[in-house]
DNA sequence: CGGGTTTCTGCGTTTTTGTGCAGGAATTTC
DNA sequence: GAAATTCCTGCACAAAAACGCAGAAACCCG
């Protein structure tokens, strides 16, 4: 068998079945493990398939991506974000709702880390899934087109199964005497069941939305254990949070 | 014989076989490897075929084996994804695994078309999402980061709680004596658990994977109730399967 | 017809290419 | 962490290609 027949062949059966293993393909065409390799490594070359470890996979399948431009308010999302990150450590399981911040929070993870995230917003768990060593438990139920969430019942139930170690909450609103709020009656539902489902519960939000108030409430500081804005911890706006009990970063 | 002769010879040899040796040749001709190996130079300029290390290669051979762009047979199964849409009608509950193919039938899906699609597949509800009237439920589970599909026990345990109206499966291998079979453990028992919820499974796989085997079994045909292909339904190749009680669009 | 030229072919040598193997390094996986 | 894969590197060997050369055939033309 000629070389490019035989990388014909596999490229064939790459974008045929998405993926091929190099020790299938070595017996199926009778040559070595090396050759098939070498071949693999070429086709990866000449950008025809992504080579991984044990095999390759087709292009076509991988490629779901996310623009991150145009989000609004980036920069101090992306402060909040690394604060957040720092608060994560190897095992940990990690609860998380949707939202911008959130998406930031996703990006920013290091690549070394090892953790699990649950979370109903298809858009993190699209970012999650690009990570090499994050596990991620995706939330079943009804898509909510608004907010691109699953809400209802089941997705409450299944919060209800987990103690998370830790819970980043996207925020919508924050106030010292209404405590945190929000406009979407089933999101709201939704990080209910996910701050009691948390050792640890952690509001993320721009210092534009702290001291704002929205008409459906999801819980009182009290329930709250961290604020993360973008802001230093010390600045006057945030000492309100701070004598109701809640620690700031 | 001369050499005009001789190249003609090489050339048809070439054609029909879309290979050849240089060895089989400079025996069958009779002449130095030499002279093979000059002819085919001087075809090769003239751009009749393909010099390769060996032998050389037809044209016709890079043609089937090399698509030039985009989603590998994309208008096979944009072809394949017309013909599925026509099975839904409004209202309908619609169950889907994960696959290019099945992505193809979610972004054919007609604006105007109500219907409730559930699925485990990442990049399918993104694209589900997307569309106005179509409600989308996640089964939720632990995300395989290979097939961009929730598995595990929980996602059979919700698949199994739906009684679909119609359920399409991506098809990674089909075969009249072998049925249907794949080479992810987990994508097939979440498959199994599909089929079981449906009132009619519609196997959709381009032509290419008919008649080929992978390791692990999903179903019998006998369990599938219809099978699309790109080609019409009276095609040689499909006769096994109309034969086999499954039908054929 | 015959000498000169061009083209074609085969041979030996040198280079290049393709393949497999062995070992140690890197990685996955449990 | 430890075991098992998989990967990479250098190497050896074989097959094929490239190159130069020389003899043979064909061709041209006076």
């Amino acid at each position: 068998m000629l070389k490019k027949e035989r990388q014909a062949f596999i490229l064939h059966q790459v974008n045929l079945h998405n993926k091929v293993l190099s020790s299938s393909l070595c017996t199926e065409i009778n040559v070595s493990e090396d050759t098939i390799r070498r071949d693999l490594q070429e086709l990866s070359d000449e950008g025809k398939i992504i080579k991984v470890h044990g095999g390759a996979l087709s292009h076509s399948f991988n490629q779901v991506y996310f623009p991150s431009i145009g989000v609004y308010s980036q920069n101090q999302k992306q402060v909040i974000a690394k604060k957040a990150v720092a608060l994560i450590s190897n095992g940990m399981f990690v609860l998380t709702s949707g939202g911008t911040t959130i998406m930031e929070l996703a990006r920013t993870l290091p690549p070394q880390l090892k953790a699990t995230f649950i979370s109903g917003s298809i858009p993190a768990i699209l970012e999650y899934m690009h990570h090499p060593n994050i596990e991620v438990i995706v939330i079943g139920d009804k898509v909510s087109k608004n907010s691109k969430i699953t809400v209802g019942s089941e997705a409450i139930a299944k919060i209800k199964q987990v103690k998370a170690d830790i819970c980043f909450l996207g925020t919508n609103a924050i106030d010292a005497e209404h405590g945190i709020t929000d406009n979407d009656w089933e999101v709201v539902q939704l990080k209910k069941a996910m701050i009691e489902s948390s050792k640890m519960v952690v509001c993320l939000s721009i210092a534009e939305k702290v001291n704002s108030v929205q008409p459906i409430k999801v819980c009182d500081l009290g329930e709250i254990d961290l604020l993360i804005t973008e802001l230093p911890a010390d600045d006057p706006i945030l000492l309100p949070y701070i004598n109701a009990g809640v620690k700031v970063l």
